[in-house]
RNA sequence: GCUGAAGUGGUGGAAUUGGUAGACACGUUGGACUUAAAAUCCAAUGUCCAUUAGGACGUACGGGUUCAAGUCCCGUCUUCAGUACCA
């Protein structure tokens, strides 16, 4: 009986669908356990070998926490809105509703064929309005609160207008934004409803405003700020530039500091927890208000200006010499005087043009301008001249800087660069070639009351000072900004929103959801609205709450007696975080069960939160930031009853493709020399040089008949290891110059010129991908596929190195898997070829889980081989041949060794290690010839976590009618591992030179007086007298000499 | 620049509190079986020297601690990832 990999995992897939065998309950004795995946997004390519690594990590956890006695909830589901299905959309007119559907078949087709053990029945799809309907009622929900900073915690926001109602705004601790107008009770009992609702927009937790956002005009779309990487799109890369525009934006820095310190209660890897707190950026300080002295030619009408800045270095206030804006901060035009205001605008305009980019790349330049007005020292009453310099970012802070050049290195290079004064406040310092950055060691100077302090004391002294004169106090700033919650696309959730005299309306709770409209084409109106503006059907109508036709609403709605209910609908949709910001909750509950709340409060309280979520770290401060927030929300709400989502958290590494690169000749020309060159010795010069543009490369040849390398100045590139291995390699550079040769059909005259040195051969070569499909595991390329694949239609004149017996062989460069570099690797041929069971060991057998580290399908039969020795450990030509004779000393030691190793790798996430361990166990078990099931039987429930087919399978053949993942897993013996010798390795001055076999209780004078009697020992010795022997019992001897 | 992680055979990678470096695989070489191939099995495989016995060197580089260092300490270099005028 052989091992018929096939039959027996589409066998056991049936079993597990049939049977439920995965399915969670929500009611158990048994301890809870929740293990999630980061959802996929369903793209068009389907999965590669890479995306399941994480989903088999995770699944071996799972299973081994049900053998562990652990009711496990492991689910899966689609995060179903996105981009690429909507790009597609704009290209083919297909509804993204149906091409998301069809990827999430393939999808489902490909994971059910690797033997995960979903809980398929908790299934959920972003996209689907069932879901969407509860990521809108979030929404809602956070539209209608606010944040008390004296509670600590988001409340309705109804009360909040109680408050205003009864005293107005002047006392309230909350989150809101920048500049708001105080009031007392009585003014805001006699707002307009539109005041009052215009007021409460600057509390909500989710409001509309005018914000400065990203635009990304080849997208269409604003971008969050963890969607932009280098300063162009993280998707297609594509520029991006600043814009005013009135979009929904989240209130996140509100949860700036518990989201800080909820890092500190999670079991997240270090780097990821430094991740966020860069990304939340606290930093303590003070804010200082500086007074602008009115300009004496300003008109009668004197108005008092106030500059406010942040600094952490309040204890620095002496030190100021100037003052700088961001060119973009709202003073500058009041305050620049007259005969500046040419300069300032001229540079204002300069800064505007560059792009996010451009001012990234360059940042030693150094620039700004001069407004020409002056602002009043807050202790010293010197004037300070104001100055504005791309070097301070609007988007940070205040948009201002105190510049303090002896203590900045930045201020102390625009100081010099513009010739400004750098008085120094440090005693001894010395700062005529650098500021002086460091808080420690030093004592403050020429600074008044701060004189001799240092940084501690003179820090909570100034800000004391400035209390003192209602010009600061100290502060506490965070980078972490609102987060733009709005998307000019089609393909994400509609907001459940209306509007009424332009003030935003939310929709009842029971008349949700608000599906997407239909629209005839998926991109922006000709007017710049989003696709939504296209829809025919996208008004709400009050009066019967219903989505109606947008030619109802009444034109002139302004006027209360024309207003017919009908209001135009939202047309923004939601970004993809939405959806993926509460999805773990939804998997609490059954697709059956599930009824009128986004969760039950039973489900909810039995599986509370993650336990182990594994996933990219791509998330890092997208996703795994906009969760906890909104989980925090949900918790101030009383929704949820966890403060946190993901309890551990482990991010699986990369698997890397393998690109096989080859050479496309792009240009070929010959150029006769005026002074022919002397050819010593019959060698070809060689000469390459990397071109500025494109990925060619330019390669200079002075031919004879042998090849020899003159110089090479490659430049470092992608693609460099490959060319370089061409270029070092003199033969393959012969065949490639004999290639061209022959291919030109040069003329004889210019072939002798050639090989005379009269003339010089030029050729740019470009490195090409292949296919990896078409490269075998010797790197030959398969020329008559490669010739007629669709990929290869541009290269079809390409020359290839080639080998003897019209052999191609290719390059290889590790790099991202992905479709764009041809290294793909489908799992769909691995597990025909090798089987689920294979692929599963192999991606674990690998490397560390989270570590990066290169496919090669070549290695999988290893793991392969490994499966079917395994079988025939169990099944013999006649069939089973496991029995109940009783297990050898030496059987039960293999078996508990494993036990103990695989238990231990489990729980240390250190996967690849326990999959050597199998392999050693049943070469052990092969060896002794152990046919005992006291053993095997035991040895198939260790292995079932990472090979669940194969040993459902000898289970049910060793007589078992359950299913292998309800079984127990093995108790751990020590008393099988106790050793009655060891192996002793005998060194001399550290260095191993003999072992010898004693017995383990032997005693310490015992070892010496054997190990110095020993043959080896006197012949190491020869003669010499040891100066000392060291002996640790159990572990080592050794001989000083 | 800053932060984090990491440098071990031809390759992926093992190595618990400092205690036999290179487990387990891939690849390579040789052999068995076969008409042949595949599959399977056996053996060798860090580098160098040596006919053997054996020896020298060896975990990025340079120092140090220790009876003993891949592991600990100091310095240097390189690679990868994240982040960046953050006041």
């Amino acid at each position: 009986m052989q091992y018929h990999f096939n039959d027996i995992e589409a066998k056991w897939q049936k079993y597990w669908a049939e049977n439920q065998t995965f399915k969670a309950s929500n009611t158990s004795d048994k301890p809870k356990y929740y293990v999630l995946d980061m959802f996929p997004y369903p793209s068009g390519a389907g999965l590669h070998v890479g995306h399941p690594l994480g989903y088999i990590a995770s699944d071996i956890y799972a299973r081994y926490k049900r053998h562990k006695g652990f009711n496990v909830l492991h689910p899966q589901g689609y995060d179903s809105f996105g981009l690429p299905a909507e790009q597609y959309a704009i290209q083919t007119g297909q509804h993204p509703a149906i091409t998301t559907e069809t990827n999430i078949k393939t999808y489902r087709r490909q994971l059910d064929q690797i033997g995960f053990s979903f809980d398929w029945s908790r299934e959920v799809r972003t996209s689907t309005p069932e879901y969407y309907k509860w990521t809108q009622w979030i929404f809602i929900q956070l539209f209608e609160s606010w944040y008390n900073n004296t509670t600590n915690k988001a409340e309705e926001i109804s009360s909040l207008i109680k408050i205003f109602s009864t005293e107005g705004n002047a006392n309230v601790n909350a989150v809101c934004d920048d500049n708001i107008e105080i009031f007392s009770a009585e003014q805001w009992n006699e707002f307009s409803p539109e005041k009052q609702q215009e007021i409460l927009l600057q509390y909500r937790l989710t409001y509309l405003a005018e914000t400065e956002v990203n635009w990304c005009p080849a997208l269409g779309t604003v971008l969050a700020n963890d969607e932009i990487v280098n300063g162009v799109s993280e998707r297609g890369g594509h520029p991006v530039m600043r814009k005013k525009m009135t979009q929904w934006s989240m209130r996140i820095s509100a949860y700036a500091e518990r989201l800080l310190q909820g890092l500190d209660t999670i079991d997240w890897t270090d780097s990821l927890k430094e991740s966020q707190r860069n990304w939340i950026g606290k930093s303590v300080g003070a804010s200082v208000t500086f007074n602008v002295i009115p300009s004496v030619s300003s008109s009668a009408v004197e108005t008092y200006h106030q500059i406010e800045v942040f600094t952490t270095r309040p204890d620095t206030i002496f030190g100021v010499s100037f003052m700088t804006l961001a060119p973009e901060h709202e003073l500058v035009s009041q305050i620049t005087t007259p005969e500046q205001k040419a300069e300032v605008d001229a540079y204002i305009l300069a800064t505007s043009k560059r792009s996010e980019r451009d001012r990234m790349a360059d940042v030693k330049t150094i620039s700004g301008a001069f407004t020409g007005a002056y602002a009043e020292h807050p202790f010293s009453k010197e004037p300070i001249p104001i100055w504005i310099g791309d070097y301070v970012l609007a988007g940070y802070g205040t948009g201002a800087v105190m510049s303090v050049p002896c203590g900045d290195q930045r201020d102390y290079d625009f100081a010099k660069h513009f010739n400004i004064d750098i008085p120094n406040i440090f005693e001894g310092a010395d700062i005529s070639e650098a500021a002086f950055t460091s808080k420690d060691n030093v004592k403050i100077a020429n600074s008044d009351f701060l004189n001799g302090m240092n940084y501690k004391k003179a820090t909570k002294r100034a800000i004391y000072e400035l209390e003192q004169l209602g010009q600061g106090e100290g502060k506490t700033n965070y980078r972490l900004r609102d987060a733009v919650f709005s998307r000019q696309r089609y393909w994400g959730e509609p907001f459940p929103v209306y509007y009424v005299n332009g003030m935003p309306q939310m929709i009842d709770k029971q008349h949700l959801p608000i599906t997407l409209p239909e629209v005839e084409k998926y991109l922006p109106t000709e007017t710049g609205e989003p696709p939504l503006g296209r829809a025919d059907v996208w008004a709400w109508d009050t009066n019967t709450n219903t989505v109606v036709s947008n030619t109802l609403v009444s034109s002139s709605a302004v006027e209360t007696s024309k207003d017919n209910g009908i209001y135009p609908l939202e047309l923004n949709t939601m970004p993809g975080w939405a959806g993926s910001s509460w999805y773990f909750f939804r998997y609490m509950e059954e697709k059956a069960n599930r009824g009128e709340d986004f969760a039950s409060k039973d489900a909810l309280n039995y599986w509370e939160n993650v336990d182990l979520y594994i996933g990219g770290s791509e998330h890092a401060t997208g996703h795994l930031l906009y969760s906890r927030f909104w989980v925090k929300f949900l918790k101030d709400r009383g929704f949820v009853g966890v403060e946190e989502p993901f309890k551990k958290l482990i991010n699986q590494g990369m698997i890397l493709g393998t690109s096989a690169i080859a050479f496309n000749i792009t240009n070929v020309r010959v150029s006769k020399l005026k002074e022919p060159y002397k050819v010593d010795n019959d060698k070809i010069y060689v000469s390459i040089e990397r071109l500025n543009y494109g990925t060619d490369t330019k390669v200079n040849v002075i031919v004879s008949k042998e090849i020899l390398f003159e110089s090479t100045n490659m430049k470092s590139s992608v693609n460099s290891s490959a060319i370089s291995e061409l270029h070092h390699d003199p033969s393959k550079q012969n065949k490639l110059f004999n290639e061209i040769l022959n291919t030109l059909n040069l003329e004889e005259e210019i072939k002798s010129d050639l090989l005379e040195g009269k003339a010089v051969l030029t050729y740019y070569i470009n490195p090409i991908r292949i296919d990896v499909n078409l490269v075998n595991a010797s790197d030959e390329v398969d020329v008559e596929k490669f010739k007629s694949h669709k990929t290869s239609k541009d290269y079809l004149k390409a020359l290839f190195i080639s080998e003897e017996n019209e052999t191609f062989i290719v390059g290889r460069e590790v790099e991202k898997m992905s479709k764009r570099w041809l290294n793909v690797v489908n799992p769909d041929n691995i597990c025909e070829q090798y089987g689920a069971d294979s692929l599963r060991l192999y991606e674990m057998f690998l490397g560390p889980l989270e570590q990066a580290k290169p496919w090669n399908t070549a290695g999988i039969t290893g793991v392969h081989g490994f499966l079917k020795k395994l079988w025939k450990l169990y099944v013999g030509e006649n069939g089973v041949n496991v029995n109940n004779a009783e297990p050898t000393k030496d059987n039960l030691k293999s078996l508990h060794k494993t036990i103990k190793k695989v238990q231990e790798d489990i729980e240390n996430f250190s996967f690849n290690t326990s999959v050597s361990t199998f392999m050693i166990a049943v070469n052990e078990l092969t060896q002794q010839k152990c046919t005992s099931k006291a053993v095997l039987e035991p040895l198939l429930v260790l292995l079932s976590p990472y090979a669940p087919h194969i040993t459902e399978e000898l289970y049910s053949q060793l007589g078992n009618t359950t299913s292998i993942s309800t079984a127990p897993f093995p108790e751990f013996d020590a008393s099988h591992l106790v050793e009655s010798s060891k192996n002793y390795p005998i060194s001399f001055n550290g260095k191993m030179r003999f072992t010898l076999e004693l017995p383990m209780d032997m005693s310490k004078d015992d070892i010496e007086k054997t190990v110095m009697a020993h043959e080896k020992t006197i012949a190491q010795l020869d003669g010499r007298t040891p100066k000392k022997i060291i002996i640790v019992p159990g572990k080592i001897v050794n001989i000083v000499g």
